[in-house]
DNA sequence: AAGAGAAATAAAAACGTTTTTATTTTGAAT
DNA sequence: ATTCAAAATAAAAACGTTTTTATTTCTCTT
């Protein structure tokens, strides 16, 4: 009965052959004509497209990938640490898969991802999609102060958008937050909130945008005539239990940190699950300001205040940009640098009592 | 001097012709001898692998599959609600791509993503994936409790996993959790500390799995000679805000819950937030237990006693359950069904009170 | 030593396009 | 009416495989 129904399949998918076959022209011509080519007269190019609408013609991807050496394919590199338990972690690369996804709709290209587990297997990865041709473009993030992966592409004239940007040249098409900005901005705010110790959970130090954020941190004392305090910069992995442990550990410090500047929400959770362990209250004893990919924070108890930047819409300027990297344009007329907007939960000042005091 | 790089690139990438060329063998031979074909003899086979690992060899994807036919692509259909201010949502699905990257790992398959909205949108993707041949198989969840998907792929017997079941046939393959199981382990512990008004936090119910639960749901209260307070099941998109909602509406009833079942993390972070808003506490005024799949409710305040299933697993067996599909394995043979492990982190009977009492 | 059959290899065709080159048709100028 | 260029279309080749069919080479048997 299935079987039946397989074997009685509508007539085999109609190819540019079957439309020369119907309209009498040659399959250079239907092909000429699909394309939208200038010699091809206008009434023909009419004849032609009614044929294919007629029969519901789908170019064969294959056939054009063999024929043009493209692959149709936009790759996206996805970092998953090797999570020991499967921890909370990359939570925010679905927003980034679908606003690129979003970008790509109504073109040719699909959209194929490529998990890589470390900086290494990024680059590998990278290395293997562009010597096999897997795909005509490439996004991918977490770039490192100096990523070999962005001297791989550009050297190969392989077009990619990255998220984040190398500390060195920029002559590529990018995309990124202002961590500089926003880092700054959140130390600011604590310091003028009345704090001096003030913790910087951090990634590691070898990814371009934890020395961005560093930066700011420090230009924020600077400003204030103050020393930063680089005893309180956390760097690790950004999990939640990362989080968690970094609050433990500055806790117990003789001059422990009043506040917190946390980098993403999975590290947020992680340090507001430590206060709550040794019993602190968030607003009362300790502030805390965090940076948010995913609007989650309005839901901790208390809800956080945060530097909010919604992630689809960073993915969605990627897959423009690379749309428009693989027409051939310029890169360096494809940079955006988007400034996260300010949330304010709390007053940042100890429930008041630091002013006071 | 980077154009002069790019001039000076390596020979042409190496194709069966190059390794004939090298050998002397023809093309055909060379393809056989590949393709480890008995037909080939062992001496000229062990020569032109030879050839082959010499000048790096690999297979021109798009050749095979303009031959073949075959994509050597599986898709994944991933979901992303069309969320209002971006909010909290899949989080869990990198972690199932992490699991089906890596069943795929070593193989000729690639992964393609297809973002999907809503369901319409999901038949729509599978039916094109279908008709274009866009791909060798497909992957996809939430599965209706009467889903087209299933249908379409059965009857044009297109290789499949589903993550999740629907409630009538079984012929296909499938992973799944035991949600009628967890649904009833949750509420049955609830029921044993005395709880009686117990809340359930499901997602819609023409989803397949919304059903078990309410299955489970309704089995613990039977069992316990109780009746199953179905005034009590809230239903939603299980986004944060659905769950702080549902506790905000539930708990202003005249007789409300004393506790919550919630279906994922992402609502369990929700009903915490809304608690918290009302000034309850949990395990003192109100008992929580929890479903997890990316291990997160160990960092709630409080912790939160949490059926757990790490989902990356569930990921992986899809995977390889679609590959041996893709072999053309029987789909009966391929099913799995988990159990999540209780982790309990807490009483779950209102801090002792309500068996006093 | 000839022939048959098996084994090994080669040749050719095909998958569905695009692109280059060749041919036909058209229209204007003489 | 002829000629010629331009315009339109057709033919053929190519992309890199796999597969079917054909050919050659080898190994026995008689």
């Amino acid at each position: 009965m299935a079987t039946e129904m397989h074997r009685a399949r509508r007539t085999p998918t109609p190819t540019i052959k079957t439309l020369a076959e119907m309209t009498g022209y040659s399959i250079a011509t239907i092909s000429k004509a699909l394309r939208e080519s200038p010699v091809v007269a206008p009434a023909t190019r009419d004849i032609i497209y009614k044929a294919a609408r007629e029969v519901g013609y789908q170019a064969n991807a294959r056939g054009m990938a063999l024929r043009t050496g493209k692959s149709f394919q936009a790759a996206v590199l996805m970092p998953v640490t090797a999570a020991r338990d499967y921890e909370w972690d990359g939570v925010e690369y679905t927003q980034i898969l679908s606003g690129i996804s979003q970008a790509l709709e109504g073109t040719d290209y699909r959209m194929s991802v490529h998990v890589i587990r470390d900086a290494a297997d990024g680059a590998d990865a990278a290395r293997r999609i562009v010597d096999q041709g897997l795909a005509d473009g490439l996004i991918f993030s977490g770039i490192l102060a100096d990523d070999p992966r962005i001297d791989l592409l550009v050297a190969e004239h392989f077009p990619f958008v990255s998220m984040g940007r190398c500390r060195g040249d920029l002559d590529y098409a990018h995309v990124d937050i202002d961590n500089e900005w926003a880092a700054h901005a959140a130390t600011a705010r604590l310091i003028a909130g009345g704090h001096r110790r003030i913790a910087l959970v951090n990634p590691e130090r070898r990814l371009s945008y934890a020395l961005d954020r560093i930066d700011g941190f420090v230009r924020a004392f600077r400003e204030a005539g103050l020393d930063a305090p680089l005893d309180l910069i956390a760097e690790g992995d950004l999990s939640t239990h990362f989080g968690r442990q970094t609050v433990i550990d500055f806790l117990q410090l003789d001059d422990a940190p009043t506040a917190f500047v946390c980098i993403n929400e999975s590290t947020t959770l992680g340090v507001l699950s430590g206060l709550g362990a040794l019993g602190r209250q968030v607003g009362v004893d300790v502030d805390v300001i965090a940076y948010d990919d995913i609007n989650v924070s309005a839901y901790f108890t208390p809800p956080i205040t945060t530097f909010y930047q919604p992630i689809e819409v960073l993915g969605r300027t990627l897959g423009q940009f690379l749309l428009r990297r693989m027409e051939g344009e310029d890169p360096k007329a494809l940079r955006q640098v988007f400034r996260p907007t300010l949330i304010t939960r709390q007053p940042d000042n100890l429930g008041g009592r630091l002013t006071q005091s």
